[in-house]
DNA sequence: GCCGTTTTCGGCCCGACTGTTTTCAGTCG
């Protein structure tokens, strides 16, 4: 497979693998455009993983994961892109691609060649690239001389022996070869991002008190705050004559499932849960998203999971250039390699490196030379440019744009609207969750139970509904410091309706309208879903839209919705329509993506932990991650915003 | 397959680790 960053790779855990889906999407019945955006995407990364398997040019690749990631990250809508001729303006879009995506959105075909490579191509190879340390070459190789074309062939071909003698290859690769089918058996998905900071920040705890350890610092995805994290990666600066020291007590930590490869500067190891201090828990889940992410096993298999780990060992001098190397997105740090070489420089993960200087040296032999830096910020100044904190190195304009936003922080927080009572399918009474907004530092709460409709979660009637208002209400005339916000969280019903009368609605503070028939919407195109949600925010009592696409991490995928035509219709309607950040770490909906769109727009984003629990409060952390990552400061969100100005805002 | 203020060909990021080798290929991030 070709060179790879942080972001995931085509080799593992990939969804279009997962689900089996593995053929070119299928266009709409009517078109143009006949695809839409993410069906052309991962078409395109589907031929360049076949392209991968055939042996075909790894430049030639490559050209297609960069196609496939330019197209998903557009904001605009691709077949407007192809009908106004701009498709091809796209860097990385030329003339090969750019007729083959022009074809597929105006005729509805794909190119014969891209058609070809999936006829030729056995399923089981894609399928193989899953297995730890088996790449696309060897794939091919033990497909042509073998005629392995399956795990299930692979298995019984190592275990018959016929592997080892291959050119190249050896016992060691057979045995390791086995093992990774072995390991493919367990849990090994991408994690959510509040696993990963689980994991990481323990682990960086512990390497932190190792002797002789001087910073132990979560890097990677995790540090950016991606919704999922593929593994972790960890930069650990101690002088150069402990590193050996250092390294031997990393590998007798706690919590080591397997150590995959040990070196002096890279440790690459597989964790599992007997890593923390306490037994392994996930809180309170609300049955819906328990549903989709596997029921009752699922507390099981998360508990038996592993992550993966790799530890970069560095002197101090070395740190900061290791630390942003691994914490940058691959696109983030081409972009920022590219700045470093027009001014004369090479950046890597030792230094910043005059070019005239080092001459022919690499790696550390160069970094004697490299231009001083004590911090992150040192390199970007050294770049002429403002520090960029971690949630933002994405390549998503940070390189471009003149000044960066103030970010939003926890601390900007003082309220959330969406959270659940014992009324409907919470665990907590009212008062509780109250009580526990308050040892927050909140000076608000909004609670916003499920609607009658929803018999699963015991929504509440409309009487039960007013009845609770009244109690919000004396507890609001008792209490000057702390006010409890009514609403609830409005079932969308058939024809993008709402469920309870509009003058039940219209007595309350505000609705979160939240879409649960998953299964339905799902079953239906992307244009019905944006017209019907679009109907649905422009009834006068819908505030927020709650969880905009209904995807669960890991989970489901969500509905087929163009948010982008979605928000842009909300933020064109009368009176204040709000956008949901739900922050559960299972939803993280809206997508960060997603978020910054929404402020282009001026559409207000509510950042909500929808919890269902005293603890569920806290997940507001992970919303406001995202948040920080979708570039909204505290003038974007509601959440920072007093009672009495949001009261007032939420009554126009 | 893409790109171009070294522009139509030749480069496209590159270093660590492993297992196979005796100088390197494949995988990974």
């Amino acid at each position: 497979m070709i060179i790879e960053g942080s972001t995931p790779s085509s080799t593992r855990g990939n969804d279009l693998v997962k689900s089996g889906a593995w053929s070119l999407p299928r266009p709409r019945p009517i078109g143009p455009p006949y695809f839409s955006r993410s069906q052309i995407s991962a078409a395109l990364h589907q031929v360049g993983v076949l392209l991968e398997l055939k042996g075909a040019n790894p430049f030639r690749i490559r050209s297609y994961q960069n196609a496939s990631r330019l197209i998903s990250g557009l904001s605009d809508d691709i077949g407007e892109l192809v009908a106004s001729g701009r498709l091809m303006d796209l860097k990385g879009i030329g003339k090969g691609l750019g007729s083959a995506i022009i074809q597929a959105v105006e005729e509805g075909r794909w190119a014969g060649d891209w058609l070809a490579l999936h006829d030729e191509t056995p399923a089981g190879l894609i399928e193989m690239l899953a297995i730890p340390g088996l790449g696309p070459k060897r794939i091919k190789m033990l497909y042509e001389e073998l005629g392995v074309d399956s795990v299930a062939a692979l298995k019984s071909s190592c275990e018959a022996g016929d592997v080892a003698p291959l050119k190249g290859l050896g016992e060691k690769s057979q045995q390791r070869m086995s093992d990774g089918i072995e390991l493919l058996s367990r849990f090994r998905a991408r994690r959510r991002l509040n696993v990963g900071l689980a994991y990481g920040e323990a682990f960086e705890s512990r390497i932190s008190q190792i002797d002789g350890v001087i910073k132990a610092q979560l890097a990677g995805s995790t540090r950016r705050r991606k919704e999922t994290i593929g593994d972790l990666d960890l930069v650990v600066s101690a002088l150069p004559v402990n590193h050996e020291k250092v390294s031997k007590a990393i590998l007798s930590l706690p919590g080591i499932a397997d150590v995959k490869g040990a070196g002096d500067s890279k440790i690459s190891l597989i964790l599992e849960a007997s890593l923390f201090d306490e037994e392994f828990s996930l809180g309170n889940i609300d049955d819906n998203v328990l549903d989709a992410i596997g029921g009752a096993d699922y507390q099981q298999l998360e508990a038996s999971g592993t992550i993966d780990a790799q530890i970069r060992l560095v002197p101090p001098e070395v740190f900061a250039f290791t630390l942003a190397y691994f914490t940058g997105s691959k696109e983030h740090n081409v972009r920022l390699r590219q700045r470093a070489i027009d001014r004369g420089l090479k950046l890597n993960e030792f230094g910043l490196i005059p070019v005239d200087l080092a001459g022919e040296l690499r790696g550390m032999e160069a970094a004697q030379f490299s231009l001083p830096a004590q911090t992150e910020a040192d390199i970007y100044r050294h770049l002429e440019m403002d520090y960029v904190v971690p949630e933002l190195r994405e390549d998503m304009g940070e390189m471009e744009v003149q000044q960066l936003p103030e970010l939003l922080e926890l601390k900007d927080v003082k309220g959330s609207l969406h959270n659940h009572t014992t009324l409907s399918d919470g665990e907590a009474t009212l008062e509780e969750m109250v009580d526990a907004a308050r040892k927050l530092g909140w000076e608000w709460l909004g609670i916003a139970d499920h609607s009658q409709s929803l018999k699963i979660a015991h929504g509440l009637e409309a009487e039960d509904l007013l009845k609770q208002g009244k109690v919000i209400k004396s507890y609001n005339d008792k209490f000057s410091d702390f006010t409890i916000i009514h609403g609830t969280e409005s079932d969308v019903l058939e024809g993008g309706k709402l469920d309870y009368s509009d003058d039940v609605l219209s007595s309350l503070d505000y609705v979160v309208a939240s879409v649960h028939a998953i299964p339905k919407w799902k079953n239906r195109d992307e244009s019905t879903n944006t017209e019907e949600l679009i109907r649905v925010m422009e009834h006068p009592s819908a505030t927020v839209l709650g969880h905009p696409t209904g995807r669960i991490l890991q989970g489901r995928d969500g509905y087929e919705v163009d948010m982008n035509a979605v928000l842009q219709a909300m933020s064109e309607m009368k009176g204040s329509k709000i956008v949901e950040l739900n922050a559960s770490p299972y939803r993280l909906d809206l997508d960060w993506r997603l978020c910054k769109r929404a402020k282009e727009l001026g559409v207000p984003v509510s950042i909500n932990p929808d919890a269902h629990d005293l603890r569920g409060l806290t997940d507001i952390r992970y919303g406001v991650d995202i948040a920080r990552k979708g570039w909204l400061g505290a003038e974007d969100v509601l959440n920072s915003l007093s009672a009495g100005d949001l009261l007032q805002q939420l009554a126009n």
